[in-house]
DNA sequence: ACATTGCATGATTGC
DNA sequence: CAATCATGCAATGTT
C-alpha cells in the first residue's frame, strides 16, 4: 500500500516545529509504524515529523493526513506532534488522542482491567483504532455473530476484531458524553512547545526504542493482543481475535492459507479472572498483526502471561507485542549459530527479503541490548527456510539452550522487534540438574520473558499450552520430539565443559561498570552474572583484586596518569584527571599517579594466570596468549600499540569463505571470534588489515576503538564523530561516506540502506549514530555498554571455545570429526 | 585439519 | 500428500 509514497525517494523534508523548522533531505529518524510497514519520520534534530512525512501520506492518504478523535471528535493533522499522541492512542489500539483526558482515564482503567470479561465487541481499522459506531453490547446478545462482526469489519474497512470489557465500554461512552473541550488548547501548546513530549536526547529514554515516543499515558495495548482470550464466551469461528485486513502486506510465497484453529477459552480464564488483576496464566497468544498472521501456527503463538506482558511492557517503558516464540532445536542453539525461524512468522514478521543473502536485522534483547543478525533463508523445495544466523552470541547472553524457547515481540510504537527467552526449566516442577537456572541476573526485563512465575499453570509451555488451545495433547509430543535427540541436551561433561566455557569466555569481558556481579555457584564452579553487557568504553582497564573486588583504572589523555575509578564509571573517549569526579584527592595532573604501570602488568599477570590454571584444560587457553580485551587491556596499561591492537580487533574474519569482499552481511561484520582475535592479537600477526567490521556505526565503543586509531591529537573530545574535524572523519568514516567500500561506512550504511529498503525493521539504531552529537551520560552509558557487547561478544569470544565443545558434544555429526 | 556455508534429505505435521 | 523444519553433510575456504 503507498509504496509509491515510499519517503526513500522523497526529497527534502522541513520539520514541522516551528522551533526547529530544520530542512534536511537524509538524516531523520524513525518514527511509528506505518500502516504500510514503513515508518514515519522524524525530525533528526528535534524528533518531531517531517512535514513532508509519508506519515499522512501513508497512513491514511484518503484523509490527507487528518484522523479524528473518537472521543473528543476533534480532528488532528498527522506529522505533527499531536498526530504523534492520536497515532499512540488510536492507531495502535487506543481509543482517541491522548489529549483527551478522558482518553487517558480508558486506557488506564483499560490497562486494569484488560482481563475482565469482555462483553462487547469492537472492530478496529488495521492499526487497531476502534469504530466506535461498531462497538457493540453483546452483554446480553447471545446470537452474537461473528459474520456479523466479520461484516461490521468489512464495511468499515477494519481488519481487526476484538472485545472491550464493559467497563470499558462504559468508559467509552463516558468520555464520550464528557469529551474535554480543551483538547484543541492542550494541542495547540504541545505543537508549538517542544521540551515536553520531545524525545531530545537529554531526555532519551533508556531504551532505544523507545526514544521516539514517549507518551505522557503509555497506554497498554496488551488490549488488543488476546482480548478473545480472554473472554469467558467461547466465540464460535472467531479467530483468534483477529481478522486479516485486506490492507496489510501480503508478500513472499504463500504458505497453506489455513486459520489456526480458534483457541478455546480456557478453563482456567474467563469468569473467574478477577477484575483488576493480571493473568498470570501462560496462554498462547493469537499472533499480532503481520503478514499472514493468520496462517502461524498455534504453536508459535507467545505464550506469555499478562503478568510477563505487563512487567516486560514496563521494564521497556513500552508497549510489546508478542509475537511468536519458539522451542529451541539442538541446531539452534548449537555452534553454528543459525537459528531457524517459522516460515510463516519470519514472512509474517520480519522484514521481506528477496535475496537469499537476507539482511541484517536488529533485534534488542530484553535488557536493551541490541543484537544485529543475518536474517536470510534458503530456498527450500520451491519454498523457503528462513533462518537467522550469528545467533550464538545471543543465544549464549541469554543462556538459554536446546528445549529453551526463545520469543520474539515487537515494541510498538516503532516496530523494534525484541528477543527473549523462556528456560524449559521455568515450565517444569523439577530442576533438570542439567540445566541450572541461573538466578535472573536481576535485570527486570528478564522476569519478563524469562523470569520465573509462581503459577503452577504458567508451566504450561510444555505442558498445557498447545493443548489448552487445540484441545489436543499434542504438547507432550512436541516437546519429545524437540527434546528426543539425545544431543538436544547437554549434560554431564559437556554442560561443564560449556560452563568452563563460559566462565572462561566471562572472563574475556570487562564486566559492566553499572552492576554488581551476582555470584553464582554451580558446580563448584562460580558464575559472575552481571546485568549489563559488558562494556568498551575509554580505553580503561578493570580488574579485580585478589579480595574479588573490581576496579577500574583509566589513563588520563593529558598526562598520561592512571587514576582508580569506580568500576561503575564509564569514561568518553578522551578524559583528564580534571574530569576525575569519584576522587578529589586525584583530580588534577599535577597529584601524583594512583597506581603505577608495572602494578598493572603484574595485576594483569596475575589476572591471566589465574584464568590459565582455570582454563587448564582448555586447548584453546592452555598457550596462555591473551584474549581480545586482555590484549587490549594489557597493551592498554603496557604502552602497545593501541592502533594495532584496535586494527586486531576489528580486523577482517576469515570465516566465510564465499562471502564475497565488501560483503556487509552479519556473518562478514562480525568481529573475529575469540580464537581471531587470539590469533590475530598473536605476535606477528596484529598487521590484519582495517576491514572495519562494527555492525554498530552508533557503537560508542566502536568510536572508542577506531579513536584509538587516531593521533592523540585528532581524537575527539567527546563521543561525537560529527564533531570532528574532517581529517578525523576521514578516519573514522562513521557516517560521512557511506559510498566508500570496505570500511565501517560501508557495512553501517549498507545496513541501514537495506533496512530502508526493506522499511520493514526498525531503523532507530541504525540511526542512532545521528544522535551521537547531544548524547549524554546515560545514554553514552547505554549505548557503549552496548557496543561492548557488540565488540566483544558478536559471534565471537563465545563462538570460539564455546561452540567447539557444543561441537565435541555433536558428536557423531559434522564433517570436521569425520 | 578445521571452519563455514548452503543445499539435501528425511522426519514430522497438518490438511 | 504437501509443507515445514531439523539437521546431515558435501563443498569450499582458511589456517
Amino acid at each position: 500500500m503507498s509504496e509509491g509514497l515510499n519517503f526513500r525517494e522523497m526529497g527534502s523534508k522541513i520539520c514541522m516545529n516551528e522551533v526547529c523548522r530544520a530542512t534536511t533531505s537524509s538524516e531523520w529518524k524513525k518514527g511509528w509504524v506505518l500502516k504500510s510497514g514503513g515508518f514515519a519520520m522524524l525530525c533528526y534534530n528535534c524528533g518531531l515529523a517531517y512535514e513532508n512525512s509519508v506519515y499522512c501520506e501513508t497512513f491514511h492518504p484518503d484523509e490527507s493526513g487528518w484522523r479524528q478523535c473518537t472521543i473528543c471528535g476533534k480532528r488532528i493533522h498527522c506529522g505533527c506532534i499531536a498526530s504523534r499522541y492520536l497515532h499512540e492512542y488510536m492507531d495502535f489500539g487506543g481509543i482517541g488522542c491522548i489529549n483527551c483526558v478522558k482518553s487517558s482515564e480508558i486506557h488506564s482503567m483499560r490497562s486494569m482491567q484488560i482481563d475482565d470479561i469482555p462483553n462487547a465487541t469492537f472492530v478496529t481499522n488495521g492499526t487497531g483504532a476502534v469504530h466506535p459506531m461498531v462497538v457493540e453490547n453483546r452483554m446480553d446478545d447471545d446470537n452474537f455473530s461473528f459474520e456479523r462482526l466479520l461484516h461490521l469489519a468489512k464495511t468499515t474497512g477494519a481488519s481487526k476484531i476484538g472485545q472491550l470489557s464493559h467497563s470499558h465500554q462504559d468508559g467509552v461512552n463516558a468520555a464520550l458524553a464528557a469529551a474535554d473541550s480543551t483538547c484543541f488548547g492542550n494541542l495547540s501548546q504541545k505543537l508549538t512547545g517542544s521540551s515536553a513530549f520531545m524525545r531530545t536526547d537529554n531526555g532519551r529514554p533508556k531504551h532505544g526504542a523507545k526514544e521516539f515516543y514517549e507518551p505522557l499515558n503509555q497506554p497498554s495495548l496488551s488490549f488488543s493482543l488476546s482480548p478473545s482470550l480472554v473472554t469467558s464466551k467461547p466465540m464460535p469461528h472467531f479467530p483468534a481475535g483477529i481478522v486479516e485486513g485486506s490492507e496489510l502486506n501480503q508478500r513472499g510465497p504463500r504458505a497453506r492459507d489455513i486459520l489456526p484453529k480458534p483457541p478455546k477459552p480456557s478453563p482456567v480464564l474467563g469468569p473467574e479472572t478477577k477484575k483488576g488483576t493480571v493473568s498470570q496464566t501462560r496462554v498462547a497468544r493469537p499472533p499480532a498483526e503481520g503478514r499472514g498472521r493468520n496462517q502461524l501456527l498455534p504453536r508459535y503463538w507467545p505464550k506469555i502471561t499478562d503478568q510477563e506482558l505487563k512487567q516486560l511492557s514496563g521494564d521497556l517503558k513500552s508497549t510489546i507485542v508478542p509475537l511468536f516464540e519458539k522451542v529451541l532445536s539442538a541446531s539452534d542453539a548449537g555452534r553454528i549459530g543459525r537459528l531457524v525461524l517459522p516460515k510463516a512468522c519470519a514472512e509474517a514478521y520480519f522484514p521481506s527479503i528477496n535475496q537469499s543473502e537476507g539482511i541484517p536485522i536488529r533485534i534488542q534483547d530484553i535488557k536493551g541490548k541490541e543484537w544485529t543478525f543475518q536474517f536470510r533463508f534458503w530456498p527450500n523445495n520451491n519454498s523457503r527456510m528462513y533462518v537467522l544466523e550469528g545467533v550464538t552470541p545471543c543465544i549464549q547472553n541469554m543462556q538459554v539452550q536446546a528445549g529453551d524457547t526463545v520469543t520474539f515481540s515487537r515494541i510498538d510504537p516503532g516496530g523494534q522487534l525484541v528477543i527473549g527467552c523462556r528456560k524449559a526449566t521455568d515450565n517444569v516442577d523439577t530442576h533438570d540438574p542439567q540445566t541450572p537456572v541461573l538466578p535472573n541476573d536481576d535485570s527486570p526485563g528478564e522476569t519478563s520473558f524469562s523470569g520465573p512465575t509462581d503459577n503452577p499453570l504458567s508451566n504450561g509451555a510444555k505442558t498445557s499450552d498447545d493443548s489448552m488451545l487445540q484441545h489436543k495433547p499434542v504438547s507432550e509430543k512436541k516437546k519429545t520430539r524437540n527434546m528426543k535427540n539425545k544431543r538436544l541436551l547437554m549434560h554431564g561433561d559437556d554442560a561443564m565443559e560449556l560452563r568452563i566455557t563460559w566462565e572462561e569466555a566471562q572472563e574475556l569481558l570487562r564486566p559492566s561498570p553499572t552492576v554488581q556481579p551476582t555470584i553464582v555457584m554451580i558446580d563448584d564452579h562460580a558464575f559472575e552474572e552481571y546485568d549489563e553487557p559488558p562494556v568498551f568504553g575509554k580505553r580503561t582497564v578493570f580488574t579485580s583484586q585478589p579480595s574479588g573486588e573490581q576496579e577500574q583504572l583509566a589513563q588520563c589523555d593529558s598526562c598520561s596518569k592512571w587514576r582508580r575509578l569506580p568500576v561503575h564509571v564509564l569514561l568518553p573517549a578522551k578524559w583528564t584527571c580534571s574530569e576525575n569526579i569519584w576522587d578529589s584527592n586525584r583530580c588534577s595532573c599535577s597529584v601524583s599517579e594512583d597506581i603505577n604501570p608495572s602494578d598493572l602488568g603484574a595485576f594483569l599477570r596475575v589476572n591471566k594466570d589465574s584464568k590459565r590454571r582455570r582454563s587448564a584444560d582448555n586447548k584453546a587457553s592452555k598457550d596462555g596468549e591473551p584474549s581480545g580485551l586482555d590484549a587490549l587491556a594489557t597493551a592498554a596499561v603496557l604502552g602497545d600499540n593501541m592502533d594495532d591492537l584496535a586494527e586486531s580487533l576489528v580486523g577482517a574474519t576469515t570465516k566465510h569463505p564465499r562471502h564475497r569482499p565488501g560483503c556487509t552481511c552479519i556473518v562478514c561484520i562480525q568481529p573475529p571470534s575469540g580464537k581471531e582475535l587470539a590469533a590475530e592479537l598473536a605476535p606477528g600477526k596484529d598487521e590484519a588489515q582495517v576491514d572495519v567490521k562494527l555492525e554498530n556505526d552508533d557503537n560508542i565503543a566502536g568510536h572508542a576503538l577506531l579513536q584509538m586509531n587516531l593521533p592523540e591529537n585528532e581524537r575527539s573530545q567527546d563521543t561525537n564523530p560529527m564533531e570532528l574535524d574532517e581529517d578525523s572523519k576521514e578516519q573514522l568514516d562513521l557516517n560521512f561516506h557511506p559510498d566508500r567500500e570496505n570500511d565501517i561506512v560501508k557495512a553501517a550504511g549498507m545496513s541501514l540502506a537495506t533496512l530502508i529498503k526493506d522499511a520493514d525493521i526498525p531503523m532507530e539504531a541504525s540511526l542512532q549514530k545521528n544522535e551521537i552529537p547531544s548524547l549524554e551520560a546515560g545514554l553514552l552509558s547505554r549505548t557503549a555498554s552496548e557496543s561492548g557487547e557488540h565488540i566483544a561478544d558478536e559471534g565471537g569470544i563465545l563462538s570460539g571455545d564455546v561452540e567447539q565443545e557444543n561441537k565435541g558434544e555433536n558428536g557423531e555429526s559434522g564433517t570436521s570429526l569425520n
